[in-house]
DNA sequence: CTTGCCCCCGTACCATGGTACGGCCATTAA
DNA sequence: TTAATGGCCGTACCATGGTACGGGGGCAAG
């Protein structure tokens, strides 16, 4: 068989096939002076689906080389084998365990996470910037009295009307943060309810000279 | 704080800081004409902290580069975040679920693995070579009409026998490559299904005086 | 003003598992 | 005999997350 038979016999492209080849997992066969082609055993073919079955259990291309290895070692058996999976086993765990604590992390931000409003209100961003993420405790980064109001906001015509409206509103007192968006016609505040009221920052925009009125001030 | 400070403060290698610079996690700071030292606000040892904590989440770098950039993007908000989490919490039960299909997949064959003795009685090593190890696995190309017939055939004495058979499959037309085991009694054979059917195998081996049947054509 | 530590930049390299390309040659079917 | 596949080889490249190196220069303490 040449490599191409072999090849689509796996399923794989040729270029595995040699691949595999300066990887040591596949001896070259014996070829005519010269270079010709490489003509295979159809052993070949079943070695090439061992090492994609064992890749399949998670065996890296050199662990592989080695069970290759132990297939023609006399002095190996059926415990060598053994061992290997069984190692292969714990590695894998460790890595299931280690998603799993990855999942835990994120799934606990997620829960912590209103969804919505401007980023100056976003948890998860918070927690990344604060806390540990993976070891840390419930991280209740809400800080108490944290609120998002939407403003309504008219008579913006670009981007430069929604800068100086998010420059008006960053200056107001309690507040944290604010995305304003000309297209929408909307501001998102991040305010700290106990130092400034949604009419207090209607005020503002309203003396700058736009409309404005409250859309939704719940958290 | 110059650039060895801040990776202390963070506990990484001041090539690290220096290459998140170049992928654009880092903007570089301004620094006197001709290039002398960067000096880097204390801001940014909490955004390589921010970093680090991304990824022990299981964030790539380039996922990161759009986490640091929606913070400073005014038409971001909180659900952006929600939705870039809530995609990486399915990405990570993707592998957990992929990581659990291959543990299943070897503590089967550690079950059934006697532990000791010859090689030739590992059956891991054997269902290496024979079978479908895993259940559904998304790594396999496959041309359409491509599929693998089984044969058991009897009759083969020695590797001899093995590679006259494998001869008269592979000169079949629609077969595109086969080993033949003489130890297993057994031909795995590579074939376009639509030019040539099973039995046309089987009679072709039986031809040579060899006895033969299907073991099994499911692809 | 010199010594020594730190930093600069560009480039190359590590592992992992392949893929792709270009110029040339072997083989084979018509 | 000739054209068409297909195989040969070396090399470069993909993504990922860094690490290493070497020649040169900045900067501060003594």
């Amino acid at each position: 068989m040449t490599i191409g038979k072999v090849a689509k016999a796996v399923g794989v492209g040729v270029e595995t096939i040699r691949f595999y080849e300066r990887r040591g997992l596949i001896e070259q066969p014996t070829r005519p002076e010269g270079g010709g082609y490489r003509v295979y055993p159809g052993e070949t073919v079943r070695r090439v689906h061992f090492i994609r079955r064992a890749q399949e259990l998670g065996f890296s291309l050199r662990e592989i080389a080695e069970l290759l290895m132990l297939r023609t070692t006399h002095s190996a058996d059926a415990s060598d084998v053994r061992r290997r999976a069984t190692a292969k086993l714990q590695d894998v765990d460790q890595k299931i365990e280690r998603l799993q604590r990855i999942r835990q992390g994120l799934t606990t931000l997620l829960d912590s996470c209103p969804g919505e409003g401007p980023l100056q209100c976003c948890s998860i961003l918070d927690a990344l910037e604060h806390d540990e993420v993976l070891t840390g405790e419930p991280t209740r980064r809400k800080e108490k009295g944290m609120q998002t109001v939407r403003l309504t906001i008219g008579g913006m015509h670009c981007n430069g009307c929604a800068e100086i409206v998010r420059q008006i509103l960053e200056q107001q007192p309690g507040v944290k943060g604010c995305s304003v968006s000309h297209e929408n016609g909307e501001a998102r505040v991040a305010v700290d309810a106990s130092r400034v009221s949604g009419e207090q920052l209607v005020e503002a925009v309203r003396g700058a000279g736009y409309s404005a009125s409250i859309a939704t001030e719940a958290d």
